[in-house]
DNA sequence: ATGGTGGATGTTCCA
């Protein structure tokens, strides 16, 4: 039985009809068979229906709502919605959505999440966005611990937490700060540890840095290069033997008009 | 030590 190589790009485009133009830019550079956005920030009533079918994805889910979140998945492979999760801290505020992707060698689960960012104080007694943030999380840990079982399984997305001392450009001077704190780490460490492996640090030893976000407030991302690796993609272990190559589009931070993330890309040979 | 930039929205929110 032949192996077929299965591209899943994750990237927090930060508002979809702004950006849709670079989408062209992302297959150019990457070429996946499946793409999950988060950030659309496009309400369903509004989704720019044209845009994927024109550039080769006919296969989409998505939800969105007005201003804020939101989530897409665009897809050249068919696509079935996997619509049993909760509404994660019932809010309703579109930061998941699930797929069974029909790969050619069987479907493949593939969940896209956008974490809340948290706000800027670390305490969730001044700070309910960062109350918010750890709840979350706590609840999808919860809630993929009761799948027992799971496999052929990936998950992606805005995680907004850099878990590891070299998914920041400051380990020391990143602790207190929103998206590196113990709190957060720790947290997402537990959830992935409920059947994922962090794919990415299959492909970089823990003692490189990579990031794979970079704040609009700096005048030169690239000098100061004071980055977070905020975006990730998970596996469940059997899907380990099948990791091939991993692509991190640092370029894509200097698009015109870009987002403040890059894409991120893993190839799989299933 | 603080503010820096960007998007959607609507004169402010969220990141």
């Amino acid at each position: 039985m032949p192996k077929h190589s299965l591209r899943v790009a994750t990237w927090n485009i930060n508002s979809l009809r702004l950006r849709l133009g670079l989408l062209n830019d992302l297959v150019a550079a990457l070429d996946p068979d499946v793409i999950c956005l988060q950030e659309t920030k496009v309400p369903d009533e509004l989704f720019p229906h044209d845009g994927p079918p024109a550039l080769g994805y006919p296969h989409v889910v998505y939800r969105g709502m007005k201003g804020y979140n939101g989530v897409a998945i665009l897809s050249r492979l068919p696509l079935k919605h996997i619509d049993i999760a909760p509404d994660w801290c019932g809010k309703g505020d579109c930061r998941h959505v699930a797929v069974e992707v029909e790969t050619k060698s069987g479907p493949v689960e593939l969940h896209d999440f956008y974490v809340p960012a948290g706000g800027d104080v670390p305490d969730r007694e001044q700070n309910v966005k960062y109350g918010h943030k750890l709840d979350f999380i706590a609840e999808a840990r919860a809630w993929f611990a009761a799948r027992t079982g799971l496999d052929r399984t990936i998950l992606v997305g805005d995680l907004n937490i850099a878990p590891l001392e070299h998914d920041v450009w400051s380990h020391k001077q990143l602790l207190g700060v929103v998206s590196h704190t113990p709190p957060e780490t720790e947290g997402l460490n537990a959830w992935m540890k409920t059947g994922f492996v962090d794919a990415i640090r299959h492909f970089v030893p823990d003692t490189e840095k990579v990031y794979t976000w970079w704040s609009y407030r700096n005048r030169d991302w690239k000098v100061a290069n004071r980055g977070r690796r905020l975006d990730h993609v998970w596996v469940t272990p059997d899907l380990k033997p099948a990791l091939h190559k991993h692509t991190i589009l640092t370029e894509a931070r200097d698009w015109t008009k870009g987002s403040d993330h890059v894409p991120v890309c893993v190839e799989l040979r299933l």
